[in-house]
DNA sequence: CAGGATCCATTATGATACTG
DNA sequence: CAGTATCATAATGGATCCTG
């Protein structure tokens, strides 16, 4: 933000740049299951079926494609056992710790909501 | 959480009630654009034009569409101004304040998670 | 200006089955 | 168990035109 003379010039508004890492975090947690699965996983590793009987609704071909958005993003880990049956953990990431302000600000947020929806 | 003899029972976890408000707050704030919009508007009240300029990339479709359902969930009002040609202004209500930690929380993260990106 | 209507293409999500 | 395959529907996106 730059002053010239009397005006007030914008180069990027406050606003802009919230703008602009709301729509990066929107991009990289799309959808309606990452959080919830991430949120899942923060209980501890999970081979896929618990993970599915966690988070519930899914379907296992969007769970398959959400872990692996996951896994890519750094999120998640993808261990494998080799045994029979093989046997397949995921779990979180350092780096997933980062969502945690983002988690409890959606959780407290959710909370309220529906206190305030119910309450009509 | 109540224990009984040497087990313990999870009535509902920690992880469970935060599942369900961030599947609440999911719910209300989905898709990638109602946030956007609710941030855009944050700098004042907007005209319709006006708004699909400053969230980049938005059709007047899914503008319109979106507009509805925030003002549904009482994020937004509708002010119409009877005038030819007609004007309109949409504005953040009091309630839609309540968004602010959430907003805040991922345009941090975003723009953390930006830096770590092109840093690689 | 503020949208709605229409047509079409692409994604996202979902239900059910099936395989190694 | 850990997924993949198939099919169907819904949501979203883009372009263009239209009306009060």
């Amino acid at each position: 933000m730059v002053k010239q003379k009397d005006k007030v010039i914008h180069t990027k508004s406050a606003c802009d740049r919230s703008l602009a890492g709301v729509r990066d975090a929107l991009y990289v947690l799309n959808g309606k299951w990452k959080l919830p699965i991430i949120i899942a996983l923060s209980e501890g590793p999970s081979r896929f079926k618990d993970l599915q009987r966690r988070v519930e609704g899914i379907t296992p071909k969007l769970l398959s494609k959400e872990l692996k958005e996951l896994e890519q993003n750094e999120f998640v880990v993808r261990h494998v056992y080799p045994q029979t049956p093989v046997l397949v953990e995921y779990e979180l990431t350092e780096y997933s710790r980062s969502l945690d302000d983002i988690i409890q600000a959606m959780a407290d947020w959710g909370f309220q909501h529906r206190a305030r929806i119910q309450s009509r």
